[in-house]
DNA sequence: GTCACCCATGAAAGATATTTTCGGTTCCGT
DNA sequence: ACGGAACCGAAAATATCTTTCATGGGTGAC
């Protein structure tokens, strides 16, 4: 009565350091030759399909390998774990890890067939990369210098259509919110009628993926030849757009496809170098910006306050 | 069809089918502000420390955050998981990742004085986080019900204000690109104006960061009752905006600063959002919506070609 | 300012899962 | 065949997780 003894399996025994990192397949095929028939039965299990079993408990394991939870247990302890619960957390993390190993496989193009998951996944690695090549591509010295002079402005106006008319907009929306003075055109004819209003001091800025829209370019040239400061946001450096603009600010833009047209990438490197502008000017007026910026944050903030559910 | 009232406790709602892969301080800071103060202590434990949380039991954890075991397990249940044990699990896979995987990238806030090189790399290094995080705890299955819904809808409204009418203003121009009949209101009369008009087979898209705009949510209450089938796009999952919607869309937010408001942010995750409906309904359609693209695609490599200067 | 209500919270009961015990069984060596 | 030992699983014992419920604090209405 008076010896409890506790079975303490073999293997990496008592006092195992460490309790187990990544390398649990090959700690199985080690200990295979040393393990009972059904401990086998269980390591093996648990080494083809560690996600599957991660999902199992005790009981659920002993049923899928037809033994007992004992036996699970056992297999757990010869394995270097002090339990079942712990050869569980390894399982889920050795899991985690194959499936963040294989992903490479999002370079291809989206098919017609592809499974919305995959919609999503290559969707945002791809924006990733327009993101991290625009921003490696883009000039600092020209984004200060266009910096430079959208913080002197008298007023900016800035030129877009179709989808980098949103980002013109974007843009126009968030110096207004710092006390610029600034305008969004879309429409051509009102863009060069507000185009010839400009002057030295002034700014005007093109966003065109293409640099060959010619309603966009029109009051840049205007704007240029009026002595305003032209900035052009485009993703072909060596385009007409450029002919007008004193600095260019070039986006990148990743392979296209049949499912994901041209304007849909752009316009990803396109916001990114407008949110630089904007910062940068922010940072320049911060005496003035701050109390706006500050002001928008409030107002956010309270919001969510009054919706706690 | 009046009385739909959702009362699921929970911020990724009904019947969220994939627990959660790895972007667990996403979906933290997302969820926080409708959290209340317990369950954010032990939200924020897990989120910093995952590795240290998984090796501890429920009682661990609740005496380490000074909260109660009950707490912990809505924690869990909050972030998607049907109990503390699954978290615990994911927990372990999050260790195991970050173990193997590089450092964690830390980002700094961006100051009034950081050098505009630096003011690039960190808005590209956030605006890919914010990809990477929504993409991970976008719910598929939702996003799948939407393109469903858009695909067969007669016609489709979107309504979003600010920056998200932008956004708004991009997705319609995409579906009109392919085919579809689709309209974006920014003036909240006209968007309840055009809602009453909805009915059963038409589809409504709300798009709110905050999920609290009274004047998105009106017509999409409206087009809710009206019987047609409703999405919001927001980054609160548990918001106002959500008991009117049939199909919920959340985008994650990184972390918001002065100098980076959280509207900027927010977009980015709006428009990858954006771009999956897109995507997955041109899959749907592609029969009609094929040569639609391959329209627009000709139209701008002839622009391309046109300008070889 | 007071009251009533609601909701967050933790203590403890209840339900599961894990670990241990223990006796039966099989297999090996003699 | 027989003794012995190790293997194995059923079930008890324990740990862990989940749910329920009463309480207190705070908030909005009046």
């Amino acid at each position: 009565m008076t010896e409890r003894v506790k079975e303490t399996f073999g293997g990496y025994g008592t006092g195992a350091p460490p309790p187990a990192p990544a390398a649990l397949a090959a700690k199985v095929r080690t200990l295979a030759p040393s393990m009972t028939r059904s401990v086998q039965r269980v390591a093996e299990a648990v080494a083809e399909d560690p996600a599957g079993c991660a999902a199992l408990t005790v009981t659920g394991l002993a049923e899928l390998t037809g033994t007992s939870e004992a036996t699970v247990v056992r297999t757990a302890r010869l394995l270097g774990y002090p339990g079942y619960r712990d050869l569980r957390l390894a399982l889920a993390g050795l899991a985690a890890q194959q499936r963040s190993g294989r992903a490479p496989a999002i370079t291809t193009d989206i098919a017609v067939d592809d499974p919305i998951a995959d919609v999503v996944a290559k969707l945002a690695h791809d924006e990733q990369q327009t993101l991290a090549d625009t921003a490696a591509g883009l000039d600092t010295t020209q984004l200060a210098a266009a910096v430079s002079a959208l913080a002197g402005a008298r007023r900016t106006d800035v030129y877009g259509i179709g989808a980098s008319g949103l980002v013109a907009q974007d843009l126009t929306q968030k110096l207004l919110r710092i006390g610029l003075i600034a305008h969004a055109h879309s429409d051509p004819h009102l863009a060069v009628t507000n185009a010839v209003q400009l002057r030295a001091g002034d700014v005007a800025i093109a966003i065109t993926h293409s640099g060959a829209t010619g309603d966009v370019i029109e009051p840049l040239r205007v704007a240029f030849e009026r002595g305003a400061t032209t900035v052009a946001v485009t993703g072909r450096p060596g385009s007409s757009v450029t002919r007008y603009a004193d600095h260019v600010l070039t986006t990148s833009t990743s392979r296209e496809s049949e499912l994901r047209p041209a304007a849909m990438s752009s316009r990803t490197g396109q916001l990114l170098v407008v949110d630089c502008l904007f910062v940068g000017v922010a940072q320049r007026t911060y005496e003035a910006a701050a109390p706006a910026l500050a002001a928008s944050y409030e107002a956010l903030a309270h919001r969510h306050r009054s919706v706690p559910r």
